[in-house]
DNA sequence: TCCAAAATGGACTGATCTGTACACTTTCAT
DNA sequence: ATGAAAGTGTACAGATCAGTCCATTTTGGA
């Protein structure tokens, strides 16, 4: 009936628990933090785990939005695929960027069988779905593998981003990308 | 003088901290399962980071040694970057392969400032240099550039295969890097 | 054999963890 | 205005957390 407090908790907590990571954030500092009684964040979620699980569905949905969002200002498919990596440029060169929180969440609950690790190997596959079928309309020869290699790109560039010394790892794999691309549609 | 027990203790934590998580695992776990007390424990390593510490210096030396050793069996310097995706496909078909112990600690840590998170930054630089030098070995017109994108490969690999549903990252990386490498020593 | 260093077990501290209980107050639709 | 739903504050349970203490036992080299 009323969902502002809830949908306001997992806000919340989805940037507390990016910043600070999961296990490292407690129920009580999440509730001193969020302004929101312990009681009522149990009544919502009747676990951490449940409170996690929500977090990681609106960090998918904000994420993908944001992504094809940015992916269509290109223009043409095949601007679009490219366009993937100044999107991360931008993502990457935000102060408070701290990687992929669905990285974070298998590295934390590692797992696979684990209901927080399957939710986060979710997102990685819907991201495939919206990619390949990019890739398609792109006219690539084979969408499917040209997603696989752009995702590898992706995935690793987030990681180098966020712990490697590079100066800028989406550029590196915008170079990449660009070579692959060209390749699958000639 | 006797560094049996602080070997074993180090070699111990790595597989628990690998298979289970850092912030999971926790001193009193860790002493139950490799037998040693606490009150050793503690007096080899002042703290559970200093611990940590310890075991990513292990995992490093480890890592590295297995991962090139591999690569120079491959023969010349161009097989030998090609081997490195051969040698991740080996490891991520091992049946208790969890992603890189190094991710996970940075996505544990997530504070750049922080010393665990800075080991692992560490490692990562130190696997980039020993692929420069092998890049410039086999010819590369830009070996820093072909190292940076074949180690963009790799990692992405080993997060795809720790989340994704592909059925082969590193299969997949290769492929990718077959073509970087032959643009990259024509 | 003997001694010092290393390792042990287990109780203990104080903090923090997830999750609950309960009595109270606020909000909102009727 | 009233009653039900939603939210609050606080104290609490029971477990676990990192880390300490100490008296005892084991170990390895001289």
């Amino acid at each position: 009936m009323r969902p502002s407090k809830r949908d306001e908790l997992v806000r919340k907590a989805l940037n507390i628990f990016y910043r600070e990571g999961f296990h490292a954030t407690g129920m009580d500092l999440l509730s001193g933090e969020t302004g929101i009684s312990k009681t009522t964040m149990f009544k919502h979620f009747h676990s951490k785990d449940e409170l996690i699980l929500a977090v990681l569905r609106l960090r998918d949905q904000d994420f993908r939005t944001w992504l094809f969002r940015r992916m269509e200002e290109a223009g043409p498919p095949r601007a679009q695929l490219l366009a993937m990596f100044d999107a991360l440029a931008e993502w990457f060169a935000k102060p408070d960027f701290r990687s992929c929180m669905f990285i974070k969440a298998a590295s934390e609950y590692p797992d696979p069988d684990h209901p927080i690790h399957a939710q986060a190997a979710e997102h990685k596959r819907l991201l495939f779905r919206q990619l390949q079928a990019i890739a398609a309309e792109a006219g690539a020869k084979d969408p499917a593998g040209l997603a696989r290699a752009l995702l590898l790109l992706k995935e690793g560039a987030i990681v180098t981003a966020h712990l490697g010394h590079e100066a800028d790892p989406a550029g590196d794999a915008k170079a990449v990308a660009e070579t692959l691309i060209s390749a699958a549609l000639d």
